[in-house]
DNA sequence: AAATTTAATGAAAGCAATTTTCATTAAAAA
DNA sequence: TTTTTAATGAAAATTGCTTTCATTAAATTT
């Protein structure tokens, strides 16, 4: 499942080494842990899961990790609307997975999708250019959610 | 700017009437600033406009109408990514406007735009009906928001 | 126009997520 | 090794928002 880089290390050291940041075992944990699951934790997950692996990781740490991960555009960052944020990793084992998102607004539960891009990739370009040049704006990145009730919801009510 | 029901009383009474909601002076205040403004107030910004309107308001009651608002559709509660909500009217003095957003990663300033959503609006609609199959969600709403830089932060960098 | 009912309000306290502070630790450079 | 300094963890602080509860004031009834 990990990449390495030829020389026995993970393929994001060469990225830390570039920035001047220093590779450490709370930041090694916790990209591990994201890279594990397909799910959007939160910090408290991440903390949860990386408390298991080593329990002298502070929650502090965590946070600062995450921030300095989304700054280095390693993880994504996201709100679903129940004001707390969840992290994902930006780029998969296959590289870059850019996605789109289904929430449901009742049980929270987050559906990633691909589907349907290539129309969607399209008409985004287009917009983003359209957009740039009529508002003056570099545009850099786009974030689309569908919300609505998934099934188990939908017959709850 | 303001629209009236042929009876002296503006256009949402009826909604609040219906609703057996009553019609207050803080909520008169709040829906009076909200409607003369074209930004993305935050809950604090609410306040400190009806404050110097009408000092005696809490901001308890700033939340709590607002929320209220977004309950009954009236307003419409966004997050640009700052973790904190921002508030629009739903429905301009035109009716229902519904529309998308450019957001400035640097300094945070918001740009409405409703241009090629007729295009996004083909696309939406299609997507949203694969999607709903594919997942078995039923899609009530959506997100649509680019990021990027606007001219002045473009600059600066 | 009172009196009555009850939804709405404001101040204060509470809360959850996140950030800051600061003394200590441990990567990496020398 | 030793030295340097970025990174860490615990505790305290801050932020945005919600809850509680006694008081007020819309709206309904008299
Ligand atoms: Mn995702
Ligand atoms: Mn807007
Ligand atoms: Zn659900
Ligand atoms: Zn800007």
């Amino acid at each position: 499942m990990q990449r390495w880089d030829g020389y026995g290390s993970p393929w994001w050291h060469g990225r830390f080494r570039g920035c001047g940041y220093r590779i450490t075992v709370p930041r090694r944990i916790i990209l591990d842990v994201l890279s594990k699951t397909s799910e959007h934790l939160s910090a408290e997950d991440v903390y949860v899961a990386v408390h298991k692996i080593y329990p002298n990781v502070g929650l502090t740490t965590v946070y600062r990790t995450l921030e300095l991960l989304v700054q280095m555009g390693l993880v994504f960052r996201f709100d679903f609307g129940d004001r707390k944020a969840r992290y994902e990793l930006a780029m998969g084992p296959k590289g870059m997975r850019h996605h789109h998102h289904l929430v449901c607004t009742d049980c929270g539960r987050v559906v990633d999708y691909t589907d349907f891009l290539d129309e969607e990739k399209e008409l985004l370009s287009r917009t983003e250019v359209g957009l740039a040049e009529k508002y003056n704006f570099t545009i850099s990145n786009h974030l689309i959610q569908f919300y609505g009730l998934c099934d188990k919801c939908r017959v709850k009510k």
